[in-house]
DNA sequence: GCTGAAAACCTGTCCTG
DNA sequence: CAGGACAGGTTTTCAGC
């Protein structure tokens, strides 16, 4: 959580981490030139002070029988339904994230859905929440996605 | 990519590995009661096949120096610009998605910043290759993040 | 396409400096 | 906090069905 002091050690076993998250400890090791050992105990303690916070296999969405991708923006009624909505979005497991943010919504969402017609209904089915205003915007493609960039010069 | 036949058994081990990358083959073998020969065959082949795209370990942006996350909408002055304005994203490594979309903008991006300072940097960046207008959403607070739901029910 | 077994390798832990 | 070593578990391969 609180920002921590790194060194290059840590850095480099996130970096090598962050794009595969398979990868061997003890491969990180040789590449390190410290012992397996070692990168087990700096895994771990980046893994419980919460810097890692879990590893994730990445699916095509398409595979697993999702065409839609969308995103939806909130203009909410008034502040207090904050909590609210994310507790209706939580329930929805096709949303994969959520954000309170500054702009044109009070709050926006990614969600996934089996075509555009389950796109719809998951829609009319958070409007039922009296939630305000929404905005969708839908993908058409994903031209772009990767991990968050580990950069040294961004360490203290 | 396209569509492809999956049995019960893809199923359950995409559901497991979704959510831990790390999961031992053999731990999935247990659970399903075939070999672990087997699964490691399964796996090879939804990794070949594309529908496995990688093994992400998820890193919390604040620890690793990114305070600011922020979504982009560009409102292009020709679509001429898709590629031009894709290919300038993917030269900006704190630019971590980017969809094609309908609605209010024609492309939209995710990117994380060291700051808020930062981030009007590499606003500022992307406007010099003249894409046209872009709005920016800043994000508070992300309060829901997860992977993409993996259910029987989405299966042929 | 699956199984079982064997070899090679990796992980987690203990112990020492 | 790092490294060596070890036991137990995991990955990978292969013959056989």
């Amino acid at each position: 959580m609180a920002r921590q002091h790194f060194d290059m050690l840590d850095f480099k076993i996130l970096k090598m981490l962050s794009s595969n998250a398979r990868k061997p400890f003890l491969e990180i090791a040789r590449e390190t030139n410290v012992s397996g050992a070692a990168i087990h105990q700096r895994i771990q303690k980046l893994t419980s002070s919460g810097i890692i916070k879990g590893f994730e296999t990445i699916i095509d969405p398409a595979s697993v029988g999702y065409e839609t991708c969308a995103y939806i923006g909130f203009i909410l009624q008034d502040s207090s339904k904050f909590n609210e909505v994310v507790q209706l979005l939580k329930d929805i497991p096709e949303v994969v994230d959520c954000h309170f943010t500054t702009g044109s919504y009070d709050i926006f969402a990614k969600i996934f859905a089996r075509n555009n017609e389950h796109l719809l209904e998951v829609i009319h089915q958070i409007s039922l929440g009296a939630v305000g205003r929404t905005e969708t915007l839908i993908s058409f493609k994903e031209v772009l996605k990767r991990p968050i960039p580990i950069q040294a010069e961004n360490f203290d």
